[in-house]
RNA sequence: GCGAGGGUAGCCAAGCGGUCAACGGCGGCGGACUCAAGAUCCGCUCGUGUAGACGUUCGUGGGUUCGAUUCCCUCCCCUCGCACCA
């Protein structure tokens, strides 16, 4: 295989020195405002897998295409380096996680460089380093000034496996696995420090909405997980336990309440379990949240609907839940699904007093009850049954009900919860606290930040707490006795805020360099897995607004553009080490080089489609590179002197097409298609060289644009034949080749070329014509062009009259009257087409494709040349083709 | 159930009101080159057709339009996310 190709190992050797040596990719502190282009930084696991060369790949070629049409670019790279796998791969080798961590950025830092990956590494950020994490500390005590971070009792999701605390984003699935290990998630109370990302709901749900640069699913993913509902909270008072709130979407439908339900962790559940042994039953032993089946017990209570004064029973039941609204609800079957469900079962009143609005209501008949025996009707409609609210529609009925109960407000309930950041475990950042027996939780100081990390112990819980030495201290408020927080922070602290850091990665007084991160922010291109959708992407926003309402950030938003790429599969399947179908880009890179494995990825498929990885494919790709190295080899060895002809000048149109084409595809980052025209060119040069003595200069231009288009896909090939080409410098500050033309022309000569052609093929074969002798193109008369645009302009009812007022297309007499009705026909679908002179041009360049094929001499004929018979087929963007045989 | 994105010729996949029987790739067929194979190059790949035509096609069934693969609605199927959410 790779023996018959370029030497690939040489050719990026020698141009990964030559770079790092002419520190090509640096972006100096002194820049105005760079295009900002970076892939979501990795764990430092150890290998770079596919998914890594796939969206490093993206953000490179993306970087290298916007400094070659002159942007400063700035393009970092560093390691989201804290995380549990390190600590559980320190225990199994018998070392410590920092040893193991660093040890796996150098090994990825060296493959990421033979991927020849254009990145300043003078920018490089370790989150797990004290320089970087010292910020962490120092923006939780900022966040908690400004009132952000609490401490509370919570019931948190814990993971058995990880001996951890998990936020509710890294809980999956309707099993409740830990997102890491998949072990089924329990639930503990614990003290636990959290950010108030719920005082940002509202502006995080809003901003949405102009976050144009993302793709809508994360956008809508965004959206459900803030899921911000509207509706009215109000009192019930229950018997013997005074009022209880509950929390309604529906208040419009509170007089068809015929039962109420409380969640069986609600306080007055839990009272109530200590003296009725039904309901502590049920509780202990029947309650099942995650079932299907709605089960409850009656608690022999009623409460009292405030608006009809009615009582209704009170059920302990387990699908009311304690974490959504209040724990509490008032249910209505007749107009809730879940709540039928329940009522049928046990046998509770169904009651209809909502009906679906008649298609011809007046506004104020009240309308015939729905029959919700069997389903509940559960959409918006007519109050029915509903006393003197009865003839309102749904939604005036809700505005009038919140205002006339007395306990009732307008509320709004979120489905998300403030972030919980305290993590068991010793390889995070130490949350900077001193825990004082007098002054309770204490912060440390700014000037004691960073609280760095004690040596790792190898123990089965967490490490910190066993760190007996480090966890005595003083407590700076009162200098009494004190013991630090053992717990570390959520590693989505750290890349909520790196995207700043790259700006000034040494900065040891601040972050970040404040006004250089108002220049060069926010991210112009951020590139990352979708599994980043909520979790990191979320907190980073909510990151951003806090430090521009606090820290004088002048950003809302960090990144602009938002690439979810997909995933790199095998034969449609996840590569993934459990299946064992695992590519490794480390082989790939060894037998057929970094920039097939490169080239191959980014013509695949688009950026953001899953594709299937092909070793057809990549070889293929290695087949591409080694014959266009051959060729510039060939035109470099022996200069061709063929004469600037009319092919020359196909060639020379070509060139600019692709040009043309290429660099919009690259601005879109549509890789695929931008390749898929350079390939192209490619092989145009390639029939031009085999079918004629090629003309140096246009032939050269066009291996010339082709080594550039190529070049922030393929750096290190077209860094060498750039050389090889005498080109100045390095390809990667070379300048985007550039082409005056524009698409629409492009397109419109491609099809003229290409339908002729196809017309020629469709004759030779349906006619029969075995052995072409000569073959005529002719182009129709300036007169057709004219009545054309003239049929395009006009609006008028008669089109052949009114082409029959210019005079020189009445002259055609029969000739114009038969094209006059063909365009009437057509009326509707006229474009324009190429002027006639254009038409000849372009046709004549052509030519030689078509003498090719057929073997036969082409002769393309101006009208005023040819038979009036042969002019009658002719149209504007359809010759007459006339064939001898 | 809700939401988002999809369903296009043997397969993958573009197109997203007329230039569309529908780009491109793979696979298949034929041809050139070669002693041969590979690579490369040239065609063909829905049906019919002895001069560029016609017919039937873009999940299903309707609709809008002079005209729909492209816009609207119904239904079916796939993928992803959320979900006993009050």
């Amino acid at each position: 295989m790779s023996d018959e190709g370029y030497d690939h190992a040489t050719v990026e050797r020698r141009w990964q020195e030559a770079w790092d040596d002419a520190d090509v990719y640096r972006t100096p502190d002194d820049v105005d405002d760079p295009t900002y282009v970076l892939g979501m930084y990795p764990y430092p696991s150890g290998k770079l897998h596919m998914g890594h060369v796939r969206n490093y790949t993206i953000t490179d070629a993306y970087a290298r295409y916007r400094r070659m049409q002159g942007d400063d670019v700035l393009h970092p790279m560093g390691w989201d380096a804290f995380g549990l796998p390190a600590e559980n791969a320190a225990k199994e080798r018998d070392t410590n996680p920092r040893d193991w961590t660093f040890d796996c950025i150098e090994t990825m830092t060296d493959q990421m460089e033979s991927m020849g990956f254009g990145y300043d590494w003078e920018r490089e950020i370790t989150t797990c380093t004290p320089e970087y994490y010292q910020w962490n500390q120092w923006l939780f005590s900022r966040f908690h000034e400004e009132g952000l971070v609490e401490r509370r009792d919570a019931e948190v999701n814990w993971c058995p496996e990880c001996e951890t605390v998990l936020a509710d984003e890294q809980v999956e699935g309707d099993d409740e696995l830990c997102w890491r290990c998949d072990t089924p998630v329990e639930q503990r109370e614990l003290e636990q420090w959290f950010l108030k990302i719920t005082e940002y709901a509202d502006e995080l749900l809003e901003a949405i909405d102009d976050l144009e640069g993302w793709p809508n699913s994360v956008r809508q993913m965004q959206r459900n997980w803030i899921g911000r509902q509207y509706g009215t909270e109000l009192d019930f008072e229950i018997g013997g336990y005074g009022s209880v709130e509950a929390f309604t979407t529906r208040v419009d439908t509170i007089h068809g309440a015929t039962f109420f339900a409380l969640a069986p962790d609600h306080p007055i559940s839990e009272e109530l379990a200590e003296e009725d042994d039904d309901v502590r039953h049920f509780i202990e032993h029947e309650a099942d949240p995650d079932g299907d089946e709605p089960n409850g017990v009656e608690t022999g209570l009623t409460a009292t609907n405030p608006v009809t004064g009615d009582e209704i029973p009170v059920y302990v039941a387990d699908f009311v839940l304690s974490d959504v609204g209040t724990g509490a609800l008032m249910a209505v079957p007749g107009h809730d699904e879940r709540d039928h469900a329940f009522a049928e079962k046990m046998g509770i009143e169904i009651k209809p007093v909502i009906a679906p609005e008649p298609d011809d209501w007046d506004g104020e008949t009240v309308p015939d009850a729905p029959d919700v025996s069997e389903d509940a009707f559960t959409d918006d409609g007519v109050l029915i049954n509903s006393g003197e609210y009865s003839g309102l529609d749904s939604e005036t009925a809700r505005e009038r009900l919140t205002e006339d109960i007395d306990s009732a407000e307008k509320a709004t309930q979120y489905q998300l919860r403030d972030w919980g950041i305290s993590r068991q475990r010793y390889w995070g950042t130490p949350i900077p606290v001193i825990h004082c027996d007098d002054c309770g939780p204490v912060m440390v100081p700014e000037e004691d930040l960073p609280v760095e990390l004690p040596e790792f112990i190898n123990t089965t819980g967490n490490p910190l707490d066993a760190a007996e030495e480090w966890k005595a201290t003083t407590c700076p408020d009162c200098g009494s006795p004190a013991t630090r927080e053992t717990d570390t922070m959520d590693t989505f602290v750290d890349s909520s805020w790196y995207f700043l850091r790259y700006v000034s990665p040494g900065s040891e007084e601040v972050p970040f360099d404040l006004e250089r991160a108002n220049d060069w922010m926010p991210v112009d291109q951020y590139v990352g897995g979708i599994e980043h959708a909520v979790m990191h992407l979320l907190y980073s926003r909510f990151f951003t607004k806090v430090l521009a309402d606090h820290e004088g950030l002048e950003h809302r938003e960090p990144f602009t553009n938002l690439l979810a790429q997909g995933m790199v599969q095998l034969e449609g399947e996840k590569m993934s080490k459990s299946k064992g179908n695992v590519v490794s880009p480390q082989r790939i890179v060894e037998d057929y080089g970094a920039d097939t494995a490169r080239l191959f990825m980014m013509q695949a498929a688009q950026p953001e489609r899953d594709f299937d990885w092909s070793e057809e494919g990549v070889r293929s790709t290695y087949a591409f590179l080694t014959r266009l190295q051959g060729m510039v080899e060939d035109y470099v060895a022996d200069e061709p002197d063929g004469d600037d002809d009319a092919i020359a000048s196909y060639v020379d149109a070509e060139i600019d097409a692709t040009i043309a084409i290429a660099s919009g595809e690259y601005d879109d980052l549509t890789f695929n298609k931008a390749l898929r025209e350079t390939q192209d060119l490619v092989r145009t040069l390639r029939q031009y060289a085999d079918y004629t003595e090629p003309h140096a200069e246009t032939y050269e231009r066009g291996l010339s644009a082709v080594v550039r288009l190529l070049a922030p896909v393929t750096p290190h090939l077209a860094e060498e034949l750039y050389d090889e080409l005498g080109g100045d410098g390095f390809v990667a500050d070379a300048d985007w080749p550039t082409a005056e033309i524009d698409r629409d022309r492009v397109a419109k000569r491609r099809r003229l070329v290409e339908n002729t052609r196809e017309d020629i093929r469709d004759i030779v074969e349906v006619a029969g014509i075995e052995d072409p002798q000569a073959i005529d193109v002719v182009i129709a008369p300036d007169w057709k062009y004219d009545a054309l645009e003239i049929a395009i302009e006009s609006d008028a009812d008669n089109l052949i009259g009114e082409l029959m007022q210019q005079s020189h297309i009445r002259q055609q007499g029969d000739a114009a009257a038969d094209y006059g009705q063909d365009l009437q026909a057509e009326r509707e679908a006229l474009t324009m087409s190429l002027e006639p002179d254009a038409e000849y041009e372009a046709l004549e360049a052509a030519a030689w494709l078509i003498e090719r094929e057929f073997e036969a001499p082409v002769d393309v004929v101006r009208a005023d040349e040819a038979d009036d018979s042969v002019l009658k087929n002719a149209e504007p963007g359809r010759p007459a083709i006339e064939i001898e045989d």
